[in-house]
Parts: structure tokens; C-alpha cells; sequence
DNA sequence: AATCGTTTGAAACGCTTGTTTAACCCAGGT
DNA sequence: ACCTGGGTTAAACAAGCGTTTCAAACGATT
């Protein structure tokens, strides 16, 4: 009855409503749900215990609120490419990948805004049908219809969402799993590993080779596709 | 100085000691380490709420202990597929694929101690890196050794362990982010999409086209491999 | 300057948590 | 029969949690 007094007093970061938000998002994100305490939130967001009933009501309406609060600070800070008219496929897949994994794996480290919505991915609560909604499926989307364009309509929606979802996974287990990766990997190529370009650009050719438009990674002889299952 | 009384009294599952484990590795799974509390494990188990502490020490340990467990289960449950020498590694790949996913989506619901195993993948702690040197570590090195087969050795190890991650991300992401992924697909068609057999079917003709030796999905013209970034 | 609604502050309230205590039960050895 | 010691129990413990309280401080309006 007395939430959300007034909906944006001032548009500086010194409103402490968006402090509180932000505060939350990284504490969430690092620590989880349960283990982050409304204490070390409000002490961090440098405001009284009181505060986030005052302006949230409860912890757990702060958790929404931070969580698309989070997902539309990512979404503004790596935006959508946008492609000319005759951008060739291929080179629209490979951006796509490379923005996708620049989103997820950000600069030096992990954006924190990722880390509270591979959270929300891996165990789904209220908060996970609008960030999907919102965020992901329209991703998803733009991605089927470049895979679209890239085979030039001859294969069925159900086998394009397969195809887009093999990309997806791709990088996916690069973010979600990253220390996991990180110690299957000798210590001096891991930096290497783990940078995004490298790994965009795998993903696309590995990609676009399935497909039958970029090269194969092994050739055994040009163009000598043996059924499945015969003996080398 | 009082854990660990005796190794195992009696092999029966009559064991307090390992009925506190099963209860609490399936609590640690579904609720988190935080949330999950050692009263409800200890009701779950039948035991007095001091079992724990008896057997244990304390929770934190309890829950090293769990995870190890559990990945021992679930190593017994389903083992690792054996290959007459001839078999052919195609073959050998599709197996290979097929098993993992049986052994993450398991098969009616994904078993709990996968979900205990995701947990300490997304978020390692100390009980992570012995859980990759004894259970994921060796399996990527079999994953490895029929990639190299695949190609005849014409790759360098660096490229193997890409596309073998490649592989392992494509599956991982229906188990990590199956509910997500539930949402991007027609209801009329995710309980096929969400079954094992299908999901390696597609990820292993993905693998082997996009390593020239099964055909591409999409045949521009058979074998016009064109550079990348060529208008259509 | 007085007033009123809004925001902040320190302290306290229940409640649940992990952990400990101390009594109790019950076989086995002497 | 009596101790003995590991196993089990209910009850209590201190600490930390989310939340509430209530009064003081604030800022714009009259």
C-alpha cells in the first residue's frame, strides 16, 4: 500500500532505489538467493536494513525487481547488432555468435548481470517466464531466421530450432560451466581458450561446416561422404 | 576427531549413515546448499537431528560427502559404454553421445544427483576439482580419443578439445537450461525434443557433418563449398 | 514559521538456523 | 549383576535471519 511512493524521484544513480537494485543484483548473483543477506545488500547500497521493505516490500519482490532490472541494464549495455540490407548470412551468424558471447563472457570478467540470469536459467522461478519473453526468445528468433536464410528455406522449423539450440549450447557451456572448462585445458592455452573471438569463431565454423557451407574440419577426401557406421 | 566411527557397519541401506547422504544429496539438489536445512534432511533420512553432527561434523562436510556419493551412484548406475575393438567411430561417437544423455536427462526425470553434480559445475567449490579429476576428466579424454580416431589424427589437440566441448555443450545445454528450452519449442513438440534418443541422434550428425563424414544438413549443391561471407 | 506526507535511523521482535548438551537405551565383556 | 561405551533422543543454545516498529529528520507547500 505504501510501495513504490513516486516512480522515479531523480534520474541520478544517487536515488537509492536503484542503488538498493544494483546492490542486490551483485549480491544475488555471487552468493545466490538464500545466502545473500538484506544486510550486507543495504550495507553495500549504503542505506538502513529498512529500506528495501520501504521501497520492496519484501526480499523476495527485491529479487524480481533486480532481476529485470539486471537484464535490461545488459540488454542496453551490448545491443543487438543491426545488419545492412545485403549482409551476407554467414557473416550475420558469425556476428551474432560473437555478440552473444561477448554479452555472456563480457570484457575482463563475468558482468554480474549475466551471472544473476544464468541463475534464473538453471533453476527458474517467477521472475524466468519474463526474462524468456522478453530477452531470449526474441534472440532466438533473430537466430532461426538467419539459420533460415543461411539454408535458404529447405530445411523445417523444427530441425532449425535444433540447429539454433546446438549454437546456443555451444557457448553456452563456456559460460555456465567456464571454471569447469578452464581446468580441462592446459594452463598456458586457457587465457587463449576462454577469450570470446577464438571461440566465436569455432562455434560458426563449426556451425556453418554442418550445414555444408564452409569447409569441413577434417576433409577425408574432398567431398567423400561415407554413410554412417562404415569401417575407416 | 569423532567423525568416521567405523567405515561401514553393515552394507544394508539400514545404514544411518548412507540414508543421510541419499536424503541429503536429493535436499542439496532440488533446494541448494543454503536453503536446504539439516532438519528437513535428517526428517527425510528418519534420524534424530544430531545424526548429522555425529556422523558428519557439520554441514558443510555432510555436503562434500554428499556430492561424493552421489557421483559415485550415479558412475555405478550407468557406466561407461565398452566397444568391441573393430567398432567403427562413428559408431563409437553416437554411443558416446547417447550414453551422456541418458546419464543427464536420465530417463522418466533427470536424476538427483546430476542436478547435486550441475550445481557444483556452475558454482565449484572444493568438492568440484575432485569431481572432475574422477568423473568428467577421464570421460573427455574418451571423447577425445574417438575424435582423433574420427579424423584420422589430422587435427591438433587444441582443435579436438574444441569440438569435443562443442559436443559436451550441446547436450549440457538441455540438462542445465532444460525448462528454458521447454519454453522455446512448441508444447505439441517438446516432449519429443526433450527425449534422449532424438537429442543425440542430431547432436552426433551435427558433429560428424561438421567434420566432413556425414552429409551436411543442407546441400546448396553437392560439395559447392563456397568462402565465407560469398553473397548467396 | 507551521504543517503534512515522505524518507531515514537505530533498535527490537519473532523465528529459524546449525550446533551442542545431557540424559537415556541397550548390547557385550568381565 | 554391574559396569562400559557407542548409538540415539529430546531439549536447549547462541547466532543470524527477514521483518517491524516508532520516532526523528527532511522538504515542499501553505
Amino acid at each position: 500500500m505504501s510501495a513504490t511512493p513516486r516512480p522515479k524521484p531523480t534520474d541520478a544513480a544517487s536515488d537509492p532505489r536503484v542503488r538498493i537494485l544494483s546492490a542486490a543484483g551483485q549480491e544475488f548473483a555471487e552468493r545466490g538467493y538464500e545466502a545473500a543477506t538484506v544486510r550486507d545488500i543495504c550495507s553495500a547500497a549504503g542505506v538502513n536494513v529498512a529500506a528495501v521493505n520501504y521501497y520492496f516490500g519484501d526480499k523476495h519482490r527485491l529479487y524480481i525487481e533486480s532481476v529485470k532490472h539486471a537484464h535490461a541494464e545488459r540488454l542496453r549495455q551490448v545491443p543487438q547488432p543491426e545488419w545492412a540490407p545485403g549482409t551476407p548470412a554467414p557473416v550475420k551468424l558469425r556476428d551474432f555468435v560473437g555478440s552473444m558471447l561477448d554479452r555472456m563472457l563480457g570484457g575482463d570478467q563475468p558482468p554480474w548481470q549475466v551471472g544473476l540470469m544464468m541463475r534464473e536459467l538453471l533453476q527458474p522461478t517467477e521472475a524466468c517466464r519474463e526474462l524468456v519473453e522478453d530477452y531470449i526468445r526474441p534472440h532466438f528468433g533473430i537466430l532461426l531466421g538467419i539459420l533460415d536464410e543461411l539454408v535458404g528455406g529447405a530445411l523445417p522449423m523444427s530441425e532449425l530450432r535444433r540447429i539454433g539450440l546446438s549454437i546456443i549450447g555451444q557457448c553456452f557451456l563456456y559460460r555456465a560451466a567456464g571454471d569447469v572448462v578452464a581446468m580441462l585445458v592446459p594452463t598456458d592455452e586457457i587465457e587463449a581458450f576462454h577469450t570470446p573471438q577464438p571461440i566465436a569463431e569455432h562455434v560458426t565454423r563449426f556451425a556453418l561446416a554442418a550445414l555444408g557451407i564452409a569447409e569441413p574440419f577434417a576433409i577425408p577426401s574432398l567431398c567423400a561422404v561415407r554413410p554412417l557406421g562404415s569401417p575407416r
